[in-house]
DNA sequence: GTGCTTGTTGGCCA
DNA sequence: GTGGCCAACAAGCA
């Protein structure tokens, strides 16, 4: 599930980390999210630790600790963070528990697409420096936009959206409502909605936005004026056109869209 | 049992 | 070499 807003309302679930010593880490060393890290020494990286700062971008989450160290983690596709009272008794999906004396963090997901990373040192790791401007920051760009497109003038515009690169935090069904606000085709290629880099470019905002307005803050409810409630299964009805939404592939993710509202414009004929 | 799933990556092919 | 598509990853749910 977790988009752009989504992991930033699970950042604020680990909020009461910060400033308590970490007890104890309880973690299972060959779950697949710790691909590549070294739990032990990550367990004894923690222990005694305080969480001094927590960052967002995109899907991605960086919690900084007092003594030096940045913990990364991506929830992928079924990820999670709670805060739970102690002591407390880790499912067989919560793959890190940070223990302290007031509550425990825990990080869930049951699929293990999610990723655990871990950065000993004062500076944050390379790939959090390098990344592209957040979709809310002076950096992204009407002209960001229009390059990303002409970059891949033959892809689908969906596929264009779900880029990281380029749309930090967009996933499945963020691009389904830009698109939809824009009334642009999901499967128009790239290359061809050129003309409509204004547009989208303030939608994309729009929707950021809006996103972290109603669910980041505290998971509210989308309301029904968007195409969100109405996306999630077959015999959907537009609300703007009333018409039935229609589901299909695109881009290799499951797809909605309102055809009446967005059009693929007629192939040009070769003679 | 089957067939889905809100993410990302790497291999394959044009 | 580049760009785009798709299977794989793993588990839960209808």
């Amino acid at each position: 599930m977790p988009e752009l807003a989504e992991v930033e309302f699970y950042r604020k679930q680990w909020l009461p980390l910060g400033g308590q010593a970490v007890t104890g880490v309880r973690l299972h060393p060959r779950a697949r999210v710790f691909r590549g890290v070294q739990t032990a020494g990550l367990q004894a990286a923690l222990l005694g630790q305080k969480a001094s700062a927590s960052f967002v971008h995109g899907k991605q989450m960086l919690f900084h600790f007092s003594a030096g160290g940045w913990l990364g983690l991506h929830l992928g596709m079924s990820g999670s963070l709670d805060w739970r009272p102690v002591p407390c008794h880790p499912g067989p999906h919560d793959h890190l528990v940070l223990e302290t004396g007031q509550g425990a963090a825990v990080f869930h997901d049951p699929r293990m697409f999610g990723r655990v990373t871990w950065h000993p040192g004062t500076e944050p790791p390379a790939w959090w420096t390098v990344r592209p401007p957040g979709l809310l920051e002076p950096g992204f760009t009407p002209a960001l936009l229009r390059q990303a497109l002409q970059r891949h003038p033959r892809a689908p515009l969906k596929a264009v959206l779900l880029r990281q690169e380029y749309f930090p935090g967009i996933g499945n069904w963020m691009a389904d409502e830009i698109l939809w606000r824009c009334a642009l085709h999901p499967a128009l290629p790239a290359g061809q909605a050129l003309e409509a880099v204004p547009v989208l470019w303030k939608i994309v905002r729009q929707v950021a936005r809006d996103a972290l307005r109603v669910i980041g803050t505290d998971w509210g409810q989308p309301p029904a004026s968007w195409l969100f409630p109405h996306r999630w299964k077959d015999g959907g009805i537009c609300p703007k056109t009333g018409a039935p939404l229609l589901r299909a592939t695109i881009a290799g993710r499951t797809t909605c869209w309102s055809p009446s509202l967005q059009k693929l414009p007629r192939p040009a004929r070769s003679r």
